[in-house]
DNA sequence: TTGTAGGCGTTATCAG
DNA sequence: CTGATAACGCCTACAA
């Protein structure tokens, strides 16, 4: 292995200035920059990252913990994450977290110094382990169930948008929405998203029938498929379906095609994501689009701050994103 | 910060001791060991990673370099190699590459004891580049191009798949098998799965049209879409697709449903990749099935043999994936 | 079974 | 503008 002592043998100067044309400081006259790059060259000299991260006492690495990179959902936002990342010159570490143990674990390794900072999209943790967080390292979480804690904290627009999408499909001349989500906790998207439905309903001084909110184990294509056989075969009167997520809305579509309910003619689909796909289904998905790519670069901007800043100040930021409504033919007509 | 010295010091010990504690070697008295548990509790001490990094020149983290996370392609490939890396207690870092410059840059950051090995999905780099990656540093490439090189390799079963599914259409009564690619180069999936494509005809001794060779510039459903509907106003005479990614074929479906041609009853479409939302469209897609895990499987355990063997052998594996045909309605009747 | 000494490669400090 | 020195926190010999 090449050193930084073997290139100023080689350039004949000492280690320091290496390190000086290296980092570009000024105060290298020219000719010497240029010596030393030509040795660096030869050698073909790679900085030791393990040495400088030890000396900084950073390592120029975040991570990022979610419950899983290979959904539509996650996995554009840990590209959202990577991008903004890559922007400041950060690299991103995923770690896959699929329970609640496995985030709370993600936390300590931040801990660890493997990582300068964490973005934690917590899925599983709930307000009770709000104090877990109270880590003298650099912590964002991304997600809805643990506000005024003591983390920065990036969160969906979950109640305004799901209020905006169901004042879509009240426009749209439905009358009786089902709400399709998972389990209804404290605070997490289900519950916010519920709650907008909710205020929806009031505003428009229509009546919301408790039999119309529907609830599935997990939030996939495979559980929005049989639920909406089901609630067809069971004879639930419905015209319209509000889904938490794009993915249990493509299940509800497949569902509904079984069951030979034809969409929008007799009911009217909405999701909630603008996943990638959702533009190419048949019929194509009318969805919530959340402001991926804002909330990711606020998240990583809250981090680097913390990063940066020596003293804690105590002081945490709640964000909420933006979103808007993309309106395709599952709600037409 | 807590350092190993100020457990030491807590605990009455030395440093030794604590680092034999850590690390679970033997020769560490019970009631000796307590202490310093008991210690390391109380100080809430930490392992720097960075200065066991430096010492050990392991820095623990694998890098994976991929075109784009927020594709189902790679969103699956990506989460099956965090799953296998985790297996063997790595981390896996990614880089977004998009582009053959940063594929190459991504070699480097390897170089630069970054990580301790990467995995390195080439999608823009060619043949030409494999010099380059005579990199002393361990380096296991995923994907299609370098074959031969000088490095570890695991590829696709590309031919064998194209070909399987191209007799499945000719099972399936289809006579004239429209092609959908992207940009065919030396060795590529589109020129792999072309070939394929190509023997099965030869095989079942039908010619093979070359007007049914379609181009688009991305494998995206956008694509897949706009192709379908100019191929059908074009007149083209067709009965089948057979598309290289599911992307592109479920922008097909969507496409034909645009043109008012019906898939199975009219044209048949199969895709290939597999990826979850495959099984929900309208009407569900056939696939083939790469063995993505066992592909990934192989990929890190290639990586971590280079990893610690200390001799450079130079004999490099190249390994093939397996696969499964999955049949369902886009190709049934 | 435990302790001491030295160094991994880099950079901050401060003197020249 | 450049260089000597001393850390950063940990681990491996070797010694006790």
């Amino acid at each position: 292995m090449v050193t930084i002592q073997d290139v100023a043998k080689a350039a004949g100067v000492s280690a320091m200035t290496v390190s000086n044309v290296i980092n570009d400081r000024p105060n290298v006259r020219p000719s010497t920059r240029e010596k030393v790059l030509e040795a660096m060259a030869r050698l073909d000299y790679r900085v030791n990252v393990a040495a400088r991260n030890l000396r900084k006492g950073r390592t120029g690495i975040i991570g990022l913990a979610v419950p899983e990179v290979d959904s539509p959902y996650y996995g554009r936002l840990a590209a959202a994450i990577i991008t903004a990342a890559q922007r400041r010159a950060l690299r991103v570490s995923i770690e896959q977290t699929a329970s609640r143990e496995n985030e709370l674990d993600a936390l300590s390794l931040s801990r660890n110094h493997q990582y300068d900072g964490l973005i934690l999209s917590a899925a599983g943790m709930s307000q009770a382990d709000a104090e877990r967080l109270k880590v003298e390292h650099p912590v964002v979480v991304l997600g809805d169930r643990i506000f005024g804690g003591p983390v920065d904290h990036v969160a969906m627009p979950n109640r305004e948008a799901a209020r905006a999408a169901t004042c879509h499909l009240f426009a749209q001349r439905c009358r009786r929405i089902a709400f399709l989500c998972g389990a209804v906790e404290e605070v997490n998207p289900s519950s916010l998203r519920l709650a907008g439905y909710r205020e929806a309903h009031e505003a428009a001084d229509l009546p919301a029938d408790p039999a119309l909110v529907q609830f599935v184990d997990r939030l996939g294509m495979r559980e929005g498929a049989q639920r909406a056989r089901e609630m067809a075969e069971s004879g639930l009167d419905f015209d319209g379906v509000f889904c938490v997520t794009d993915s249990l809305a493509m299940g509800v579509l497949r569902g509904l095609a079984d069951s030979g309910i034809r969409v929008p003619d007799q009911v009217k689909v909405i999701g909630f994501d603008n996943v990638s796909e959702s533009e190419f289904l048949i019929p194509s998905l009318s969805t919530v689009d959340p402001d991926h790519d804002g909330m990711a670069e606020r998240a990583v901007d809250l981090l680097v701050r913390r990063i940066e800043q020596t003293a804690h100040s105590t002081r945490h930021r709640d964000f909420v994103g933006g979103f808007s409504l993309v309106v395709r033919e599952s709600t037409r007509g």
